[in-house]
DNA sequence: CTAGATCCTCTAGTCACTGGAGGATCAAGC
DNA sequence: GCTTGATCCTCCAGTGACTAGAGGATCTAG
Protein backbone atom coordinates (compact mmCIF):
# COMPACT_ATOMS: atom_id res chain seq x y z
CA UNK A 1 0.00 0.00 0.00
CA UNK A 2 1.78 3.03 -1.29
CA UNK A 3 -1.29 5.25 -1.93
CA UNK A 4 -2.05 8.06 0.84
CA UNK A 5 -1.13 11.91 -0.31
CA UNK A 6 0.00 13.84 2.21
CA UNK A 7 -3.03 15.08 3.24
CA UNK A 8 -4.92 11.85 4.02
CA UNK A 9 -1.67 10.94 5.99
CA UNK A 10 -2.58 14.76 7.59
CA UNK A 11 -5.75 13.40 8.73
CA UNK A 12 -5.32 9.61 9.30
CA UNK A 13 -2.37 11.46 11.97
CA UNK A 14 -3.51 14.53 13.12
CA UNK A 15 0.18 16.24 12.03
CA UNK A 16 -0.83 18.94 9.83
CA UNK A 17 0.44 18.86 6.38
CA UNK A 18 3.40 21.44 6.30
CA UNK A 19 4.59 19.59 9.54
CA UNK A 20 4.93 16.51 7.87
CA UNK A 21 7.01 18.26 5.29
CA UNK A 22 9.06 19.88 7.40
CA UNK A 23 9.35 16.52 9.30
CA UNK A 24 10.10 15.36 5.54
CA UNK A 25 13.41 18.51 5.35
CA UNK A 26 14.85 17.92 8.77
CA UNK A 27 15.33 14.17 7.41
CA UNK A 28 12.78 12.96 10.90
CA UNK A 29 10.86 11.19 7.12
CA UNK A 30 11.97 9.92 4.77
CA UNK A 31 11.99 11.14 1.84
CA UNK A 32 9.05 9.08 -0.57
CA UNK A 33 8.14 8.61 -3.92
CA UNK A 34 6.07 10.93 -6.09
CA UNK A 35 3.35 10.89 -8.36
CA UNK A 36 3.90 12.18 -11.83
CA UNK A 37 2.67 15.06 -11.20
CA UNK A 38 4.78 15.51 -8.19
CA UNK A 39 2.75 14.36 -5.54
CA UNK A 40 3.78 12.55 -2.33
CA UNK A 41 2.88 9.07 -2.19
CA UNK A 42 2.69 7.61 1.53
CA UNK A 43 3.01 3.82 2.41
CA UNK A 44 1.92 1.65 5.78
CA UNK A 45 5.45 2.38 7.14
CA UNK A 46 5.12 5.73 6.78
CA UNK A 47 1.86 5.84 8.51
CA UNK A 48 2.86 3.97 11.31
CA UNK A 49 6.47 6.25 11.73
CA UNK A 50 4.65 9.61 11.43
CA UNK A 51 2.30 8.16 14.51
CA UNK A 52 5.38 7.30 16.54
CA UNK A 53 6.61 10.83 16.15
CA UNK A 54 3.38 12.52 16.90
CA UNK A 55 3.06 10.15 19.87
CA UNK A 56 6.06 11.38 20.88
CA UNK A 57 6.22 14.62 20.43
CA UNK A 58 2.60 14.84 22.50
CA UNK A 59 4.65 13.62 25.59
CA UNK A 60 7.21 16.33 25.26
CA UNK A 61 10.08 14.49 23.54
CA UNK A 62 12.40 16.55 21.29
CA UNK A 63 13.26 16.14 17.40
CA UNK A 64 15.97 14.95 18.30
CA UNK A 65 15.22 12.62 20.94
CA UNK A 66 12.86 10.95 18.56
CA UNK A 67 15.40 11.02 15.86
CA UNK A 68 17.51 8.42 18.66
CA UNK A 69 14.38 6.82 19.41
CA UNK A 70 13.40 5.89 15.74
CA UNK A 71 16.97 4.93 15.25
CA UNK A 72 17.32 2.71 18.13
CA UNK A 73 13.23 0.96 17.19
CA UNK A 74 15.01 0.01 14.16
CA UNK A 75 17.43 -2.45 16.14
CA UNK A 76 15.10 -5.21 17.77
CA UNK A 77 18.61 -6.54 19.36
CA UNK A 78 20.07 -3.19 20.92
CA UNK A 79 19.92 -3.06 24.74
CA UNK A 80 16.81 -1.38 25.75
CA UNK A 81 18.46 0.78 28.28
CA UNK A 82 19.06 3.51 25.40
CA UNK A 83 15.45 4.54 25.10
CA UNK A 84 14.93 4.02 28.81
CA UNK A 85 17.76 6.48 29.09
CA UNK A 86 16.00 9.16 26.90
CA UNK A 87 13.22 8.76 28.55
CA UNK A 88 14.31 8.73 31.93
CA UNK A 89 16.15 12.22 30.98
CA UNK A 90 12.98 13.53 29.56
CA UNK A 91 11.48 13.14 32.81
CA UNK A 92 13.55 14.60 34.69
CA UNK A 93 13.31 17.33 32.49
CA UNK A 94 9.78 17.70 32.79
CA UNK A 95 9.97 17.45 36.91
CA UNK A 96 12.74 20.76 36.55
CA UNK A 97 10.36 22.72 34.47
CA UNK A 98 7.53 21.43 36.60
CA UNK A 99 9.06 22.78 40.12
CA UNK A 100 10.57 25.98 38.26
CA UNK A 101 7.11 26.74 37.15
CA UNK A 102 5.51 26.01 40.63
CA UNK A 103 8.32 28.44 41.95
CA UNK A 104 7.39 30.73 39.66
CA UNK A 105 3.54 30.43 40.41
CA UNK A 106 3.98 31.49 43.84
CA UNK A 107 5.77 34.10 43.51
CA UNK A 108 3.00 35.00 40.95
CA UNK A 109 0.50 33.96 43.30
CA UNK A 110 1.42 36.34 46.35
CA UNK A 111 1.77 39.54 43.75
CA UNK A 112 -1.71 39.25 43.06
CA UNK A 113 -3.28 37.74 46.12
CA UNK A 114 -5.22 40.66 47.59
CA UNK A 115 -6.58 41.78 43.82
CA UNK A 116 -6.28 45.32 42.74
CA UNK A 117 -5.26 47.97 44.96
CA UNK A 118 -6.93 51.02 42.95
CA UNK A 119 -4.66 53.16 41.12
CA UNK A 120 -1.03 52.04 39.52
CA UNK A 121 0.57 54.00 42.15
CA UNK A 122 -0.02 51.60 44.91
CA UNK A 123 0.05 48.97 43.07
CA UNK A 124 1.45 45.69 44.25
CA UNK A 125 1.95 44.04 40.89
CA UNK A 126 4.15 46.82 39.89
CA UNK A 127 5.64 47.39 42.83
CA UNK A 128 6.99 43.96 42.89
CA UNK A 129 8.68 43.91 39.54
CA UNK A 130 9.70 47.03 40.30
CA UNK A 131 11.74 46.19 43.74
CA UNK A 132 14.26 44.14 42.54
CA UNK A 133 14.96 43.10 45.89
CA UNK A 134 12.20 40.94 45.79
CA UNK A 135 13.84 39.22 42.76
CA UNK A 136 14.18 35.38 43.27
CA UNK A 137 17.08 34.28 41.62
CA UNK A 138 17.18 34.33 38.17
CA UNK A 139 15.79 30.19 37.41
CA UNK A 140 17.27 30.18 33.71
CA UNK B 1 23.87 60.44 36.05
CA UNK B 2 24.64 58.81 32.41
CA UNK B 3 27.40 57.18 32.59
CA UNK B 4 26.96 53.74 32.34
CA UNK B 5 28.13 51.90 29.58
CA UNK B 6 25.89 49.03 28.29
CA UNK B 7 28.39 46.34 29.99
CA UNK B 8 28.16 47.86 32.94
CA UNK B 9 24.43 48.10 32.72
CA UNK B 10 24.85 44.28 32.19
CA UNK B 11 26.70 43.49 34.96
CA UNK B 12 24.08 46.16 37.33
CA UNK B 13 21.60 43.91 36.03
CA UNK B 14 22.42 40.59 35.03
CA UNK B 15 20.93 40.76 31.76
CA UNK B 16 23.45 40.45 29.06
CA UNK B 17 25.09 42.85 26.39
CA UNK B 18 23.53 41.43 23.62
CA UNK B 19 20.00 41.06 25.00
CA UNK B 20 19.84 44.32 26.23
CA UNK B 21 20.86 45.53 21.96
CA UNK B 22 17.99 42.89 21.13
CA UNK B 23 15.58 45.02 24.17
CA UNK B 24 16.55 48.40 22.70
CA UNK B 25 16.23 47.14 18.86
CA UNK B 26 12.64 46.02 19.84
CA UNK B 27 11.67 49.00 21.68
CA UNK B 28 11.16 47.66 25.06
CA UNK B 29 14.83 49.46 26.28
CA UNK B 30 14.68 53.19 24.93
CA UNK B 31 17.79 53.78 22.73
CA UNK B 32 20.01 56.12 24.40
CA UNK B 33 22.59 58.61 23.95
CA UNK B 34 25.82 57.50 22.69
CA UNK B 35 29.10 59.35 23.28
CA UNK B 36 31.24 60.09 20.62
CA UNK B 37 32.66 56.73 19.64
CA UNK B 38 29.06 55.59 19.22
CA UNK B 39 29.10 53.52 22.52
CA UNK B 40 25.32 53.96 24.46
CA UNK B 41 25.60 55.87 27.68
CA UNK B 42 22.96 54.18 30.30
CA UNK B 43 21.69 56.26 33.27
CA UNK B 44 19.96 55.90 36.59
CA UNK B 45 16.30 55.66 34.62
CA UNK B 46 17.85 52.88 32.33
CA UNK B 47 19.11 50.97 34.95
CA UNK B 48 15.65 50.76 36.98
CA UNK B 49 13.90 49.83 33.61
CA UNK B 50 15.66 47.24 32.92
CA UNK B 51 15.50 45.84 36.19
CA UNK B 52 11.91 46.18 36.22
CA UNK B 53 12.30 44.05 32.82
CA UNK B 54 14.72 41.37 33.37
CA UNK B 55 12.98 40.66 37.34
CA UNK B 56 9.55 40.23 35.14
CA UNK B 57 11.00 38.31 32.57
CA UNK B 58 12.29 35.90 35.41
CA UNK B 59 8.82 35.53 36.65
CA UNK B 60 7.99 34.24 33.35
CA UNK B 61 5.67 37.20 31.73
CA UNK B 62 6.13 37.69 28.24
CA UNK B 63 8.23 40.65 26.74
CA UNK B 64 4.60 42.12 24.64
CA UNK B 65 3.02 41.80 28.32
CA UNK B 66 6.19 43.67 30.17
CA UNK B 67 5.60 46.37 27.40
CA UNK B 68 2.27 46.78 28.54
CA UNK B 69 3.53 46.51 32.46
CA UNK B 70 5.59 49.19 31.73
CA UNK B 71 3.50 51.25 29.84
CA UNK B 72 1.36 51.07 32.89
CA UNK B 73 3.93 51.85 35.40
CA UNK B 74 3.80 55.28 33.92
CA UNK B 75 0.60 56.04 34.32
CA UNK B 76 0.21 56.09 38.27
CA UNK B 77 -3.32 57.30 37.68
CA UNK B 78 -4.46 54.51 35.98
CA UNK B 79 -6.06 51.91 37.74
CA UNK B 80 -4.53 48.59 39.02
CA UNK B 81 -6.78 46.31 37.58
CA UNK B 82 -5.28 46.49 34.20
CA UNK B 83 -2.13 45.44 35.74
CA UNK B 84 -3.50 42.74 38.26
CA UNK B 85 -5.18 41.11 34.90
CA UNK B 86 -2.16 40.80 33.19
CA UNK B 87 0.00 38.56 35.97
CA UNK B 88 -3.92 36.56 36.70
CA UNK B 89 -3.81 35.85 32.83
CA UNK B 90 -0.42 35.18 33.69
CA UNK B 91 -1.01 33.10 36.47
CA UNK B 92 -3.57 31.12 34.52
CA UNK B 93 -1.33 30.92 31.78
CA UNK B 94 1.55 28.81 33.88
CA UNK B 95 -1.31 27.26 36.37
CA UNK B 96 -1.93 25.23 32.67
CA UNK B 97 1.25 24.36 31.94
CA UNK B 98 1.59 22.89 34.96
CA UNK B 99 -1.19 20.74 34.73
CA UNK B 100 0.15 19.61 31.47
CA UNK B 101 3.13 18.93 32.35
CA UNK B 102 2.40 17.01 35.29
CA UNK B 103 -0.37 14.75 33.03
CA UNK B 104 3.07 14.13 30.58
CA UNK B 105 4.73 13.45 33.55
CA UNK B 106 2.64 10.74 34.43
CA UNK B 107 2.03 8.88 31.32
CA UNK B 108 6.05 8.89 30.93
CA UNK B 109 6.58 7.98 34.67
CA UNK B 110 4.79 4.62 33.49
CA UNK B 111 6.65 4.25 30.56
CA UNK B 112 9.83 3.95 32.24
CA UNK B 113 8.58 2.62 35.48
CA UNK B 114 9.98 -1.06 35.25
CA UNK B 115 13.30 -0.14 34.03
CA UNK B 116 14.73 -1.55 31.13
CA UNK B 117 13.65 -4.67 30.16
CA UNK B 118 16.53 -6.21 27.95
CA UNK B 119 16.57 -5.82 24.12
CA UNK B 120 14.64 -3.10 21.86
CA UNK B 121 12.24 -5.72 20.87
CA UNK B 122 10.59 -6.10 23.84
CA UNK B 123 10.94 -2.42 25.27
CA UNK B 124 8.35 -0.43 26.95
CA UNK B 125 9.27 2.99 25.85
CA UNK B 126 9.15 2.07 22.39
CA UNK B 127 6.78 0.07 22.21
CA UNK B 128 4.43 2.34 24.07
CA UNK B 129 5.40 5.31 21.27
CA UNK B 130 4.58 2.81 18.58
CA UNK B 131 0.85 2.18 19.63
CA UNK B 132 -1.27 5.34 19.13
CA UNK B 133 -4.07 3.79 20.41
CA UNK B 134 -1.57 4.58 23.83
CA UNK B 135 -1.41 8.37 23.02
CA UNK B 136 -3.60 10.76 25.28
CA UNK B 137 -5.24 13.05 23.22
CA UNK B 138 -2.98 16.07 21.90
CA UNK B 139 -2.23 18.43 25.03
CA UNK B 140 -0.93 21.66 22.41
C1' DC C 1 -15.62 23.53 -18.08
C1' DT C 2 -15.52 25.64 -13.42
C1' DA C 3 -14.57 26.23 -8.83
C1' DG C 4 -12.87 24.77 -4.78
C1' DA C 5 -9.76 21.76 -2.57
C1' DT C 6 -5.37 20.05 -2.38
C1' DC C 7 -0.82 19.72 -3.76
C1' DC C 8 3.94 21.82 -4.79
C1' DT C 9 8.25 24.88 -3.60
C1' DC C 10 10.02 28.79 -1.55
C1' DT C 11 10.61 32.35 1.77
C1' DA C 12 10.15 34.32 5.93
C1' DG C 13 8.04 34.84 10.43
C1' DT C 14 7.19 33.31 15.43
C1' DC C 15 9.54 34.08 20.40
C1' DA C 16 13.39 35.38 22.98
C1' DC C 17 17.16 35.35 22.55
C1' DT C 18 22.24 33.79 21.05
C1' DG C 19 26.54 33.29 18.37
C1' DG C 20 29.92 34.90 15.55
C1' DA C 21 32.19 37.79 11.95
C1' DG C 22 34.60 41.95 11.11
C1' DG C 23 35.96 46.09 12.73
C1' DA C 24 36.61 50.17 16.08
C1' DT C 25 37.58 52.08 20.69
C1' DC C 26 39.26 52.04 25.35
C1' DA C 27 42.41 51.41 29.05
C1' DA C 28 46.16 49.41 31.50
C1' DG C 29 50.86 48.26 31.44
C1' DC C 30 55.39 48.73 29.58
C1' DG D 1 53.90 56.03 22.31
C1' DC D 2 53.00 51.10 21.59
C1' DT D 3 50.86 46.71 22.63
C1' DT D 4 47.47 43.79 24.18
C1' DG D 5 43.36 42.41 25.94
C1' DA D 6 38.82 43.92 27.01
C1' DT D 7 34.87 46.08 25.52
C1' DC D 8 32.14 48.28 22.30
C1' DC D 9 29.75 48.62 17.58
C1' DT D 10 26.66 46.73 13.56
C1' DC D 11 25.19 43.05 10.92
C1' DC D 12 23.65 38.58 9.86
C1' DA D 13 22.12 34.26 10.85
C1' DG D 14 21.09 30.48 13.98
C1' DT D 15 18.23 28.11 17.82
C1' DG D 16 13.70 24.72 18.11
C1' DA D 17 9.51 23.46 16.20
C1' DC D 18 6.91 24.81 13.76
C1' DT D 19 3.62 28.24 10.93
C1' DA D 20 1.97 31.45 7.35
C1' DG D 21 1.55 32.97 2.98
C1' DA D 22 2.81 33.84 -1.93
C1' DG D 23 2.59 32.06 -6.47
C1' DG D 24 1.59 28.40 -9.18
C1' DA D 25 0.04 23.51 -10.55
C1' DT D 26 -3.03 19.48 -10.17
C1' DC D 27 -7.13 17.04 -8.81
C1' DT D 28 -12.01 16.23 -8.26
C1' DA D 29 -16.83 16.88 -8.00
C1' DG D 30 -20.63 19.05 -10.00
Amino acid sequence: MRDLTIGALSKRTGVKVPTIRYYEQIGLMPPVPRTDSGRRSYGAADLKRLGFIRHARNLGFEIEEIRQLIALSGEPDRPCADADAIARRHLAEIDDRISRLTALRGEIARMVELGPHGAIGECRVIEVLADHGLCAEPAH
